[in-house]
DNA sequence: CGCTTTGTTCGGAACAGTCCGAACGGAATG
DNA sequence: CATTCCGTTCGGACTGTTCCGAACAAAGCG
């Protein structure tokens, strides 16, 4: 067991604990350490030792994530899963949803805590803490999108989104 | 099953779905919208209709990440538990750990792979998003501190932390 | 000192999620 | 048109987690 492959197993160990299952946060730690990226799923079965079913259906959720693409070369037998080249933002961005609805929580809390009361006071300021992080979010992924370094020397093929 | 009800039903999917277990994500709505943000064991055994035992796992859980607090008073013979008045913002802070340790993955990583290529800068732009979100994410912190309404009338007694 | 109350820990049951092998439908090849 | 290759879906087995009831330790009260 070589560093690599200790890699894969630590970076699949941390994207489990985010709420991945095992086999795709595997897929993510060998796609993220593959030379270009990109790997089709004999590959995988092979490299991970999973049945390609399993291999499936983590792909499945990782496409639905956002996290890996699918790729298909013009009569290509097989395809191909290339990570997206903005996943880590779009495993950030994905949790906004999840803010906003917690924003509509505090409103309906709000409607049913008596005016004045310490409830109200805490709901609200719950309700601000949530309405701050959506204004301001967004607003730091654009100074991210301003400051980050360069995608690359393109020396990889471009997926056409 | 009244509007109340509903609500710390939903509130407790949500939290449910942020990895807390079921008993625990509905201790927190029960807590989010009791007057006083406090309540007892016995009170939530019969609040919720769960067993003690889970309950007193479920409490353990909530108190190791911050969420919520135990409260004895003088004198008392049963303790109370009380919402943190951070919790959001704790809730929060708590997956800083989680990049950090993104952050030494991808240093690992960069260790392993080809210098200039396509590898190479994708795992160097990973590793500059983390590095750029654990600095400014405690700054966007600060500023809501700075910017946060006043944390209630005080009608509540405050916990010595 | 016995009794009650409060909170934790333990063992077993129930459940959700994931994985695997096998079967299936589709598409390109010969 | 038969065959081969891919990817998805299905049923069953397994694993880890959560929950409950019961037993347990600790601390005040009579």
């Amino acid at each position: 067991m070589d560093a690599r492959e200790r890699l894969v197993a630590d970076i699949g160990q941390h994207y489990e604990r985010l709420g991945l299952s095992a086999t795709a946060a595997r897929v993510l730690g060998v796609l993220m350490l593959e030379p270009n990226g990109r790997a089709d799923a004999p590959a995988l079965v092979k490299r991970l030792g999973v049945a390609k079913s399993s291999l499936s259906v983590a792909l499945g959720t990782l496409e639905r994530y956002g996290l890996v693409l699918r790729f298909r070369g013009p009569g290509e037998r097989r395809e191909s899963y290339q990570l997206a080249d903005d996943a880590f933002e779009a495993a950030f961005l994905g949790k906004l949803p999840a803010l906003e609805s917690f924003l509509a929580l505090a409103d309906r809390g709000l409607a049913l805590v008596q005016p004045g009361s310490p409830a109200a006071y805490r709901v609200e300021r719950m309700r601000a803490f949530y309405a701050f992080m959506l204004r301001e979010f967004p607003a730091l992924m654009r100074r991210w999108h301003d400051e980050a370094p360069p995608a690359g020397p393109d020396g990889e093929a471009r997926l056409e989104s």
